[in-house]
DNA sequence: GCCGTTTTCGGCCCGACTGTTTTCAGTCG
């Protein structure tokens, strides 16, 4: 369960949704989006807030006040269980669906009857779509390919909602006095982007407490099974969890066998096989006699197999044991050595903090140097100016001292063009420390033509760093058609760094491109793109994918030391 | 429904793209 915050943003953002379908006004239905976003973006947890409190939060008005209130003290909201029942679940769920809004998903219910998306893509494939006005056969292939693209993800929890489950249930559980051992384990141990389930691994004498106890939280929804070894419950947010307890002698081989992944596991277990012994969840034994030899720590069990421990982001079967063994494993760049952040926003653009409190909360961060980087005038939406990014420059330089630790940089996000070209000329471009440049626009484009843009920006002397490069948004919207080897082969021959997006719904790059933009000798940068103060702890994710992809502190530019990485912005000056 | 160094009323992020139109509606960023 996330937090209380990004509960109700949810609740809003589903009544602000329910809102627009069923014809509302639609200022109103976008005042209670920003209301849902602002709420999942405020830095306060709102539980315990009263009506007065919570209108504190700017975008957050009476009226929204009191329907958070009444879902803090009530659990429902009323007004948004009277437009639930004209509006069935499933009609909301298709505007995930891309190419479908609330007038279409509206237009599909009335006329057809269509009430989710299997009904949909069922209708499409019956050539049933041109019965709605405004849709004809081109508009069924492209909301097919939509929904095909929600169905590949299809189930998969994102990684920022599955750690804050899985962190609240290990606490849970280390909070019952029968446990000795508590720790999550799985695809979300090894940072993979999304997770299908989480198995959570502890240790007790007596296992029933501790099972008791997951099938009590108040978001358990459903007991799958339990019994005295596993219990398995989804929660009222529909993710699955496992829970497995064992003897606390056996909790090195139960955490390595739980971690994965399984080719990872196979190959120990060849490993063991050929060195006369038997690996399970239960220990490492002889194979002659039964005997176990080890099965207390990871350590143990790695070292009984002739290995050092291996990080579990690695443990994928690609490559991680063979270095072991040849003693070549990296030594993986963490959270703590990142010394800024280069891609964040404030509310001069669509961010919701002000340049202040993000900066606060950067410096709280402990960080060396932190580049805000707000839209250019190119995404018009965002209503940039020449005059207010030198205002926001100047109020930053006024900002220097706040932090005595921590360098300000004044950066901006820019939009590379269909044809690779950014917002600005070089002279206006010259004037900002850092500047990152982004995809926003032609996501349709062929492959040729995203290859030649995005190489074309790399080569553009005052990009330094090129933002989630394949535009991406995790089960909502698949990359773009693009040469990745040209595009990693050019920003390693120009200087241009690569972004890795820590945004949960991005993690742009994915892990394996990482690795072989590696291979080009690219360097990156991980990110927040925070858009709110909360967002800038995005970068635990983003780690996860740079530890995937093996990198160590040599590879990642803002974990370097400023002098460097200022030597890195001066690409401009070195090229001419 | 929210908000006010233009405002307590009257605005509210604006334009491109797409497919379906034969002048525009819907979706998206």
């Amino acid at each position: 369960m996330a937090r209380l915050n990004d509960k109700v943003r949810e609740l809003l953002q589903e009544y602000a949704d329910l809102i627009s379908i069923t014809g509302g006004d639609a200022f109103r239905a976008r005042a209670y989006e920003k209301a849902a976003r602002a709420v999942g973006g405020h830095p306060v947890d709102i539980d315990g807030l009263d009506v007065k409190g919570l209108q504190q939060i700017p975008g957050v008005g009476r009226s929204t006040a009191e329907k958070i209130a009444e879902y803090l003290t009530g659990g429902r909201i009323e007004a948004l269980e009277t437009i639930r029942a004209e509006i069935p679940a499933g009609v909301r769920a298709m505007m995930s669906v891309p190419g479908v809004g609330p007038k279409r998903a509206l237009a599909l219910y009335r006329d057809l009857g269509i009430a989710s998306v299997d009904e949909l893509a069922e209708a499409i494939r019956a050539d049933r779509l041109s019965e709605v006005p405004g849709l004809g056969e081109r508009s069924g292939e492209k909301i097919l390919h939509g929904i095909e693209l929600i169905r590949q993800s299809g189930g998969r929890t994102l990684l920022d909602a599955a750690t804050a489950l899985a962190d609240r249930i290990v606490a849970a559980l280390t909070a019952v006095p029968e446990c000795t051992r508590c720790a999550y384990a799985g695809s979300l141990r090894r940072m993979r982007e999304t997770v299908g389930d989480i198995d959570i691994l502890a240790t007790a004498e007596d296992s029933a407490p501790l099972m008791a106890a997951l099938t009590a939280l108040p978001y358990t929804a459903e007991v799958i099974g339990t019994g005295p070894t596993k219990t398995s419950i989804r929660t009222t947010d529909g993710i699955q969890v496992d829970l497995r307890v064992v003897p606390e002698e056996d909790w090195g081989a139960a955490l390595v066998y739980f971690t994965g992944s399984k080719a990872h596991n196979i190959k120990l277990r060849t490993m063991a096989v050929r060195a006369g012994l038997k690996l399970s969840e239960y220990g490492l034994f002889d194979a002659e006699d039964g005997e176990k030899i080890v099965s207390a720590s990871e350590d143990e069990v790695y070292a009984a197999l002739g290995l050092p421990w291996i990080a579990p982001p690695l443990r994928e079967d690609r490559g991680e044991i063979e270095a072991a063994l040849r003693g070549e494993l990296p030594e993986l760049v963490a959270e703590a050595d990142l010394r800024g952040d280069l891609h964040t926003h404030t509310d001069l653009t669509d961010g919701l903090a002000t340049l202040e409190e993000m900066i606060d909360t950067a410096a709280a961060r402990g960080y060396a140097y932190y580049a805000v980087t707000d839209h250019a005038p190119d995404l018009v939406m965002q209503r940039m100016t020449d005059e207010k990014m030198l205002a926001q420059r100047e109020q930053l330089r006024e900002l220097a001292g706040r932090h005595r630790r921590m360098r300000l940089l004044h950066g901006t996000e820019l939009n590379i063009g269909p044809d690779g070209t950014v917002d600005w000329p070089a002279e206006f471009l010259s004037g900002f420390d850092v500047c990152v440049a982004s995809v926003h626009s032609h996501f349709g484009a062929d492959r040729d033509a995203q290859t030649r843009r995005l190489i074309r920006a790399c080569e553009n002397p005052h990009v330094h760093i090129i933002g989630h490069l394949t535009t991406r948004r995790i089960g909502r919207r698949g990359p773009i058609d693009v040469d990745l080897d040209a595009v990693f082969a050019a920003a390693a021959r120009t200087g241009t760094a690569i972004e890795i997006n820590s945004s949960p719904q991005r993690l742009d790059l994915r892990d394996e491109d990482v690795l072989r933009a590696k291979r080009h000798g690219v360097k990156f940068s991980i990110d927040s793109d925070a858009h709110a103060t909360p967002h800038l702890a995005y970068p635990r994710y983003g780690i996860g994918t740079a530890q995937r992809a093996w990198l160590t502190t040599e590879d990642v530019i803002n974990a370097w030391p400023w002098q460097r990485l200022k030597r890195f912005l001066r690409k401009d000056a070195l090229r001419t």
